[in-house]
DNA sequence: GTTCGTCTGTTGAATTTTCAACAAAAGGAG
DNA sequence: CTCCTTTTGTTGAAAATTCAACAGACGAAC
């Protein structure tokens, strides 16, 4: 596990704890790491949530596909950043999201159960863990927030703006790099393809943005 | 605050912890209650989220309104439901959403800073109180999920219908109750208020439903 | 460099949503 | 009961989205 310290030292969920600590604590929590091509499911729509997932290197996509075969990507996974750990905590009895691999990833797996309760060996940094915990799942919960400010827009453009607007600003510049390809991003913005490409291509006229594949710049 | 109690113990921020705790927590915590007329608001958008809100009576709205003036429901919370605590625990700058009262309701707030931070007479239950704390947030973004899930789709009929059924299966009726009006449902689906009232209609016509007022039964 | 598959932008038609306006129905106040 | 306000359903026109199909651009593999 040695190898992993410096991404898991920034994990949220780790936050002040100490290295040595943190080698001890994965022990008591049973992590394994597992590896993933790009495209693979990580875990499956329907699965009971038993596992927290920190993506170590590479990346993933929560993705929900519905009855009518729209697929709507939920958010984009990074390293050091966690996912899945909602549906671990509320013990949710089925997954009701897909976690695919962007790229091959690494990825460390937590059984929620030590998790949640206190080992035998007594960690006193078991307590620090779920406070961890805590704010991590209020930090999601604000980016949902986001999400929804993004999605409850009514037409493309707007969407469009507000996802690009929010990206500046949390680069700080104007020129910045999104995780999605066209298809991704119509599907994180929950908008037909080809109608992004046409909204695109209309802000492009109109001296609005400027992009180049995943490069944008707001002018 | 022993009037209150019955709500109290039911509040997931509070599960598993005794009565006569609960009481002397809510001393270290420096709870209060305010009462709200029908729609006041509550919390206001763009002010510092510092309190946590538990609903003691009423309901309240969360609510986002956007730079267009769409106005999105996120979620109606009542007794003994928690609100706003996401934003507390994030300790974001900014709420971006405003609370109102959608009838008159007595409201208990917490200073998250109390919260967060174990209070210097120790008590024991403080721990307590992050778990559950953390497993609502958990919650929460679960039930965030079940709101894209149906405000993903791209029809107001695959909308309602989503919705619908959602309702009915935690109901466990066919026969339900929604907490909305059609303004209200439009803006909770994200969804223009005429078209929804002339969707409501064509599945009545299809016999695919049937609603008074607020009395919602899928055939 | 060539080939193949994928990604992207474009277009037009069909569908759907939004918007504005209005009338009927329902509810509350006096 | 009547008046007044709010809510709901209806309609038609305008705007936007979705859908399907296609061609060019791009990248990867050989």
């Amino acid at each position: 596990m040695k190898q992993y310290l410096s991404v898991l030292a920034a994990c949220p969920l780790f936050a002040d704890i100490g290295e040595e600590q943190l080698l001890r604590m994965l022990d008591c929590l049973g992590a394994r790491v597992a590896s993933f091509d790009k495209k693979y499911t990580v875990m499956a729509e329907g699965a009971p949530a038993t596992y927290i997932g920190i993506v170590l290197s590479g990346s993933v996509q929560i993705v929900q596909n519905d009855y009518y075969g729209n697929r709507t990507i939920l958010s984009v996974v990074q390293p050091p950043q966690v996912f899945a750990e909602a549906f671990a905590c509320a013990q949710t009895p089925a997954l009701p999201v897909t976690v695919v691999a962007d790229e091959p990833s690494e990825i460390m797996l937590l059984d929620c159960r030590h998790v949640l309760h206190t080992c035998e060996n007594n960690c006193g940094f078991h307590q620090q863990l779920i406070f961890n915990l805590m704010k991590d799942l209020a930090n999601k919960t604000v980016i949902f927030h986001q999400k929804i400010d993004i999605t409850s827009k009514r037409t493309t453009r707007e969407k469009l703006m507000t996802y690009l607007m929010l990206q500046a600003k949390e680069a700080g510049k104007r020129s910045f790099d999104i995780p999605f390809d066209r298809q991704e991003l119509a599907d994180y913005l929950e908008v037909d393809r080809s109608g992004l490409s046409a909204e695109i291509s209309k802000l492009r006229r109109e001296g609005v943005l400027a992009c180049q594949k995943h490069r944008f710049t707001l002018l």
